[in-house]
DNA sequence: CGGCTTTGACCTGCGC
DNA sequence: GCGCAGGTCAAAGCCG
C-alpha cells in the first residue's frame, strides 16, 4: 500500500450509514444518497452515466451489483437476518489502477477468491488492529477493470493510524487535514440535481 | 524474526 | 441430499 498513490476522481460510493469513516462524515452522505430503482434497473448504471460520485444504500448496492447470485439472503430480511446483521457496509466504487485504497486503516490481507461473474478475483481484508474485526472485500468492476469496488464492514473501534499520526506531528486532526492527506482528496461530491 | 501475503482446504448457506 | 458459490482459516513462504 503505497499512500503516495491515490485514486483518479471518479469514485462512486455505495452507503447505508455514513458513520464508520471520518471523510464520510464530512460529505454529508444523507443529503447525497441516490434512490436505486429497486425495480430491476442496474442503478449502478445510472451513475456512470450521471456524476462519477454517488451513493446508494448498501442492501442495493449488493442485491443490484454486488452479488448477483447469492445477495437474496441478505437484501431481503431471512429468516436469520439478526445473524446477517454485520454492522455498518459500505461500498465505494474508485476508478483507480491500484486495488487497494490507502484508507488511512491498516489492513490484513487473509483471503482471495475468483467470484462468479466477475473474472478478476476478490481480495479480503481484516483490520489488522488488535480487536477490530472490520472487514473488507476488494475486488475490480467486471464490466469496466478501471473500476474498484472497495466495500467495508463493520465499524472500527479505534482511530485511524493516520489519526494518530497527525495528533503525534502536533497537527491538530481536522476534516481538511484528513482531506488533504488521504484518498479523499480526490473524491469529488456532486449535489443530486 | 515478525508481520504480511499466498493459496488450497474447509465451512456454511442456498437453490434445485 | 447434492452441488455450487461465497467467505474464512491456516500453513507455508516471502520480505524488510
Amino acid at each position: 500500500m503505497n499512500p503516495s498513490q491515490s485514486p483518479s476522481p471518479n469514485v462512486t460510493f455505495f452507503s447505508g450509514d455514513n458513520s464508520i469513516y471520518p471523510f464520510m462524515d464530512n460529505l454529508e452522505f444523507s443529503s447525497l444518497m441516490f434512490g436505486i430503482d429497486e425495480g430491476g434497473n442496474n442503478g449502478l448504471k445510472q451513475q456512470e452515466a450521471s456524476p462519477p460520485t454517488s451513493i446508494v444504500s448498501s442492501e442495493a448496492f449488493t442485491g443490484e451489483y454486488g452479488e448477483s447470485g447469492s445477495s437474496k439472503k441478505e437484501s431481503t430480511g431471512s429468516k436469520d437476518g439478526e445473524k446477517k446483521e454485520m454492522g455498518d457496509r459500505v461500498a465505494i466504487r474508485t476508478r483507480s489502477k491500484i486495488d487497494v485504497m490507502d484508507d488511512g486503516y491498516k489492513w490484513r490481507k487473509y483471503g482471495k477468491k475468483s467470484v462468479k461473474n466477475n473474472t478478476n478475483k476478490r481480495n479480503y481484508y481484516k483490520c489488522s488492529s488488535e480487536g477490530c474485526m472490520v472487514k473488507k472485500r476488494v475486488e475490480r468492476d467486471c464490466e469496466d477493470a478501471a473500476y474498484v469496488i472497495t466495500t467495508y464492514e463493520g465499524v472500527h473501534n479505534h482511530e485511524s493510524p493516520s489519526h494518530v499520526y497527525y495528533n503525534d506531528m502536533g497537527l491538530s486532526y481536522d476534516h481538511d487535514n484528513w482531506k488533504q492527506h488521504s484518498l479523499l482528496q480526490s473524491i469529488q461530491i456532486y449535489p443530486p440535481s
